[in-house]
DNA sequence: TACACTATTGCAACTATGTTGCAAAATGTT
DNA sequence: AACATTTTGCAACATAGTTGCAATAGTGTA
């Protein structure tokens, strides 16, 4: 784990900072999106909440994370695949909510599909976000 | 205007309201959504910042307008068509966001397409939101 | 390993956004 | 017009996010 996350700073021209090792952890312990408010429980109060701010920021410029949008207007960090490199996100699959147990989860394997625009409208980018309930809710319910 | 704005709160069973007829009147004379501070732009100091909130509130509980999610999480409120009621909005339509004006507009007659959800995953909404250039911004650049 | 340079962090202060309780004012009903 | 009910404004509070700056930690080099 530590040895993972170091390689991902290194690859990124990060330095290795305890914060940041700290954060990107709680990306690698959690499958589902994160709040910035489940990191600042997840990290204690080892660090400021700017830090945190500042960090999530460079992450996301660095294509390490990125965010996810969703209907109730929260803003949501998980982690991108390789195929993201630093100012050049592609993350175009599809976000799933769970209205049960409330987490928010990458569906990697689903890509968003294609729509007809109206004439006129140019298309560069789509969100798709699919809200429901989640595979480990629906098996233990 | 006035009397379809006064038709439109009757039928909703809403009290006839300065603030509700100013602020429906800021929707039908924008035909792309609104921010929170758009509103308060537009009805000036009349209206204090609470009432706004409670008002877009009452109109959303209403079916009157709907919130539309946006990549930068701002919150957008736009008008329902008529087929939305109190507490059943039908919104399926696919929302754009122009990268140009930085207008957002309901696509009323892009339908959003079906995704094929993995295994467990039950699907009840679906939100896209598509960003690009508008209509507008291509005919004039 | 120690040094110097650069990047990062913490603190304080600030802005923006949204919420709640309660008394005053406006609305609808008779 | 008078009453009961909603709605509004105010004040105070809560949360989220940003900025400048000084102190600290990390990195590359000798």
């Amino acid at each position: 784990m530590e040895q993972k996350i170091i390689d991902l700073l290194k690859r990124s021209n990060l330095s290795i900072t305890d914060s940041r090792k700290k954060i990107l952890e709680s990306f690698f312990q959690e499958d589902s999106a994160l709040a910035h408010a489940d990191i600042e429980n997840h990290v204690g109060q080892d660090f400021d909440r700017v830090t945190i701010y500042r960090t999530l920021q460079t992450f996301v410029d660095k294509g390490i994370i990125h965010t996810i949008p969703t209907p109730d207007n929260a803003v949501l960090y998980a982690l991108c695949k390789d195929s993201c490199s630093a100012g050049h996100h592609h993350d175009n699959h599809v976000h799933f909510i769970c209205d049960n147990c409330n987490k928010t989860f990458c569906l990697e394997h689903v890509v968003v599909p294609a729509v007809h625009m109206p004439v006129g409208f140019a298309a560069s980018q789509i969100d798709m976000v699919v809200s429901g309930i989640c595979n480990y809710c629906n098996a233990t319910t």
